[in-house]
DNA sequence: CGTTTTTGACCGGCGC
DNA sequence: GCGCCGGTCAAAAACG
């Protein structure tokens, strides 16, 4: 199946994911994360918002990690500004994917340690959001390194790969351009971080290792200012409505006509679906 | 001078 | 078996 086709079914995608949408206003600085972690805690990041549309499904953990997470209040507290007009309309969608059941990521994984054809592997977590930017590669607090370029068959953007910098943390994440909107980045996380935020110059944000990825993720794109979340956000209870926030659900066609990482893991997600 | 980025080579999986 | 593809490596260059 072509990969336009398979996004052309938003109906299939708006059954498959859960997003979220948070709009949020930008005023004065160009933050980093830890301006916005400053006043805010961290965003506990939706744990698995991919949900598969099998009659059988029965809203396993699944959806108690999402509700933990939609019911977050610091989510909507999440603030940001920026100086530059460029960067006042940023947009985000996400998915994630619990212990994804994508291939393509295993591959490199077995380059590095060679499996058993037979035996089951633990996925790293996944987490992917797209943000509206000129800037690939946000800041989220985190130190990364490129480790590799890729110009990939589904993209006319390369694909940019980063490592997290710190020792005892094998996070990764992939960066690429939207090709239905050049201006969106697809950022893409794999696995969690294990360790704090490296670079919290105000202190230990208090995230958990398990969430750090996705927190600094949500809450940070320090790169740029004021964004529009795009995600579902009904379910977000707000105490900071010292924002303005327009939240809305409405991503999945959105998410569907990216064709570059999030097809990638979409369509892996939903393949038993598709095929 | 240490760190990060760039970029071509390399590797393994997969489909034909 | 072969070629394509995505992901990673690693040396060199660039950067601060």
């Amino acid at each position: 199946m072509d990969y336009l086709d398979l996004l052309d079914s938003s109906t299939m995608f708006g059954a498959h994911l859960l997003d979220y949408n948070n709009t949020i206003t930008s005023s004065s600085t160009y933050p980093s994360i830890f301006d916005l972690l400053q006043t805010t805690p961290v965003l506990p990041p939706p744990h698995f918002l991919a949900i598969p549309s099998s009659p059988t499904f029965t809203f396993p953990e699944s959806l108690s990690d999402v509700i933990d997470i939609l019911a977050s209040p610091n989510l909507s507290s999440i603030s940001s500004s920026s100086t530059e007009a460029a960067d006042d309309n940023q947009q985000i969608s996400t998915i994630n994917q619990h212990h994804g059941e994508e291939q393509d990521q295993d591959k490199y994984k077995k380059q590095l340690k060679p499996i058993k054809k037979n035996q089951k592997r633990e996925r790293e977590p996944r987490f992917a959001f797209m943000t509206k930017s000129d800037i690939d590669h946000l800041d989220d607090g985190f130190r990364w390194r490129k480790y590799g370029q890729k110009k990939v068959k589904s993209s006319p953007f390369p694909r940019s790969y980063y490592r997290c910098t710190t020792a005892s943390c094998g996070l990764k994440k992939r960066v690429e351009r939207s090709i239905q909107d050049p201006s969106i980045v697809v950022t893409t996380y794999e696995g969690t971080h294990t360790h704090p935020c490296p670079a919290t110059p105000r202190g230990y944000v208090g995230v958990l290792p398990r969430t750090t990825a996705y927190g600094g993720a949500i809450g940070g794109g320090g790169d740029s200012g004021g964004r529009t979340y795009y995600g579902d956000s009904s379910l977000f209870s707000t105490n900071n409505n010292s924002l303005q926030e327009k939240r809305f659900w409405n991503s999945s066609s959105y998410l569907a006509k990216d064709y570059g990482l999030l097809q990638d893991m979409v369509s892996s997600h939903t393949g038993a679906d598709v095929a």
